[in-house]
DNA sequence: CTAAGTGTTGAAAC
DNA sequence: AGTTTCAACACTTA
């Protein structure tokens, strides 16, 4: 689901619902959702007031008081929203964090996917995931020599190689695909094999992708729902994942959809050049 | 009934 | 020894 504009989005609602407010209990219905010692998990946090709301990659991080923050991560299908706590446990809600003031934030994830992980301000990025996570595009550490370097060593084929969040931290199946496309790369192109003027043009539509995608509040394909439970808008901006059997917008040849390292994948044959 | 689905990871394989 | 591949995670929907 959630790729960095989804992902950002989430973040930017959830700030409002729960800023400022202080956890009076935590309750876990599936444990496993927690990296750490769940009781440890609960005794940390509770009294603990949210600061702020950061984030890198797709990674959610949490601020609270006392050096707290807790890493959060939603794989494919986790959301958060805000209820009151009278309201029955819904199927898939697995944690709930009961605020001073009467609300609470739920977790739910159908997949059971999604983790949180409770460290201490400032060690998040030694955390597992965190740790080796490339730049996030639009950073002055994501430059076009970077990239060009970065993708000089790779062997494997772009489509994995943009999925790899040590080259590019924040794109996934979705906007891999869309930013291929624009590019005219095919996604089994040799990363290494691909012409520096051409790595400049993935590397401009990286950016612009994410900012307009960021713009549009995401994009929502299959459940992604921000947390106020409205969906995303670049959907409707979406030139090929999804649109498989379809005409491709450029030249009129129909879309294919093939399987790229377990992950299906929609190009144009015709547009999308494949360097060996 | 089978396959596919927004992501990451640890271990196996190269 | 670093890099790449792939099954596994868990559940729903087509």
């Amino acid at each position: 689901m959630p790729e960095m504009p989804e992902v950002e989005t989430v973040r930017r609602t959830l700030i409002p619902l729960v800023k400022g407010k202080t956890i009076a209990k935590i309750i876990i219905w599936y444990p496993k959702i927690i990296v750490n010692d769940p009781d440890e998990f609960v005794k940390k946090l509770t009294n603990k007031k949210i600061l702020k709301i950061d984030r890198y990659g797709k990674y959610l991080l949490f601020r609270f008081n006392d050096g707290l923050t807790m890493v959060s991560h939603l794989r494919m299908e986790g959301k958060y929203h805000l209820v009151t706590p009278d309201q029955p446990k819904g199927k898939h809600e697995h944690v709930e964090f009961v605020f001073t003031d009467g609300t609470a934030l739920r977790y739910a994830d159908v997949r059971k996917f999604g983790r949180m992980h409770l460290v201490e301000t400032g060690t998040e990025k030694q955390t597992t995931g965190i740790r080796h996570l490339g730049p996030e595009p639009n950073t002055e550490e994501f430059s076009v020599e970077y990239f060009i370097n970065a993708l000089s060593r790779k062997k494997k084929n772009i489509k994995n190689t943009l999925l790899d969040q040590t080259v590019v931290c924040g794109l996934g199946n979705i906007y891999v695909d869309e930013v291929l496309w624009q590019s005219k790369i095919h996604p089994l192109s040799s990363a290494k094999s691909i012409p520096a003027d051409k790595i400049v043009d993935l590397y401009h539509n990286i950016n612009h992708t994410i900012t307009v995608a960021t713009k549009e509040r995401g994009t929502t394909v299959h459940t992604y729902l921000d947390a106020n439970g409205d969906i995303g808008g670049y959907q409707s901006m979406l030139q090929v994942y999804g649109h498989a059997g379809e005409e491709c917008n450029n030249c009129g040849t129909i879309l294919e959809k093939i399987k790229v390292n377990g992950r299906g994948t929609t190009f144009c044959p015709h547009c999308q050049v494949q360097y060996k």
